[in-house]
DNA sequence: CCACAGCCTGACCAACTGGTCAAGATTTTT
DNA sequence: AAAAATCTTGACCAGTTGGTCAGGCTGTGG
């Protein structure tokens, strides 16, 4: 009767399992932080008994180092379009999007990412120390160059990274808050479309960016 | 011999031991969350027995509230200077100073913010819904001034204010961050300074703003 | 000097937490 | 078909947590 899942091997239901706990476990953790998280919780929200979860991620904190460390690889993969950008209008108005739209669709890793970074990254400092200073360094020279190009105003990149930082993971990290001011109602389309233009018309004029 | 504190009035008293808790609590709030702090921790940090604590706020969930409401009016009282200024470069320019001095004076009052926040607002949602509605759309209404007066390029002034915040407020809330890029050391007196002209610069250039 | 109201605190408790485990169910291999 | 490996789970435990409380302490007004 019920053979709607085919291809079932062992791996194959252990990787479902294990999806299914970290993007419960993602949500909880966004909640109500790392401290206000609880296995039971997760645990329900994934539909499966807890000691279940324990047999898959035998400690809350291995659960948490795991949702972390998926969010951060995520993360880092969508800012690929700085890369092959050719100057600053395009590069970095692709980057904002790209952020925006997680920032859209996917809130609830950037708080848990907040949340991380601001108790001190307990679990994630060595990530901040290796991966996260090479990227931040490549596209500081990445500036740089369009700077030297005449592409855009002298400005000191590492200020500029953090303002693109902050603003776009602004819209998930407070999303409640805009969404409050917004009448108790979510951003729409046309909004979230305004919020794109808005932030990409104030940095890219603000660096004076022009075509390559 | 140990005159050194005079009017000691039980009310002074009083008020003393409640400021010293708050402060001890908005330190251990912001390091591990509200899910995370413990009263005993908070207690150790103010150099109280945990019963003591009790004695003055019953309930965590009523220190929490106290804490939050008191940084939240802070925050408010800080973003005066908008009011008094003729136009964006003197009224914008001052409230990035001001905001970005709070973040690195008293960066533990932006992380409980933006836990609350982050959580849904579960205690300060009237806040949200009424004194920070009103704040926002005032401010709102300066700046729509300023674009009719032809000070400022015409901008979407909620998504400009989003930006202010997200920016100044992450140099408190991602302050282990840029720590951590910065070498591991905190921004010097020059760094501070250069960080504050970046916002400044990118920002009042973006919009187009000119002298009143 | 006393009495009284407010302040302080060690000892205690019920509730909850992360984590364990043994016994069974299920699937794969032989 | 039977043995081996993997998965599932209810019951359980030790440690921690927010919160209580009775009894002692302290300063103040009479």
């Amino acid at each position: 009767m019920n053979d709607e899942t085919r291809t079932n091997s062992r791996k194959d239901r252990r990787r479902e399992s294990e999806k299914l706990i970290l993007q419960a476990a993602e949500k909880v953790f966004s909640e109500a932080g790392f401290g206000g998280a609880t296995m039971q919780l997760i645990a329900d929200v994934a539909g499966l008994p807890k000691a279940n979860l324990h047999y898959y991620f035998p400690t809350k904190e291995g659960l948490y180092r795991q949702v972390v460390q998926k969010i951060f690889l995520d993360w880092l993969k969508a800012a690929d379009v700085f890369d092959n950008a050719d100057g600053p209008i395009e590069g970095l108005g692709a980057y904002i999007d790209a952020k925006m739209e997680i920032s859209r669709r996917h809130p609830e890793g950037s708080k848990v990412w907040a949340s991380e970074v601001m108790h001190q990254a307990p679990v994630i400092q060595d990530y901040l120390e290796t991966t996260l200073t090479e990227w931040t360094d490549g596209r500081i020279a990445v500036i740089e160059r369009w700077i030297e190009q005449g592409l855009m105003d002298p400005v000191d990149p590492r200020h500029l990274l953090y303002m693109l930082w902050a603003t776009t993971q602004h819209y998930a990290d407070f999303n409640h808050q805009i969404e409050t001011l917004n009448g108790g109602a979510p951003l729409s389309d046309a909004q979230w479309e305004a919020a794109k233009q808005s932030v990409k018309q104030i940095i890219l004029r603000g660096i004076g960016a022009t075509p390559a």
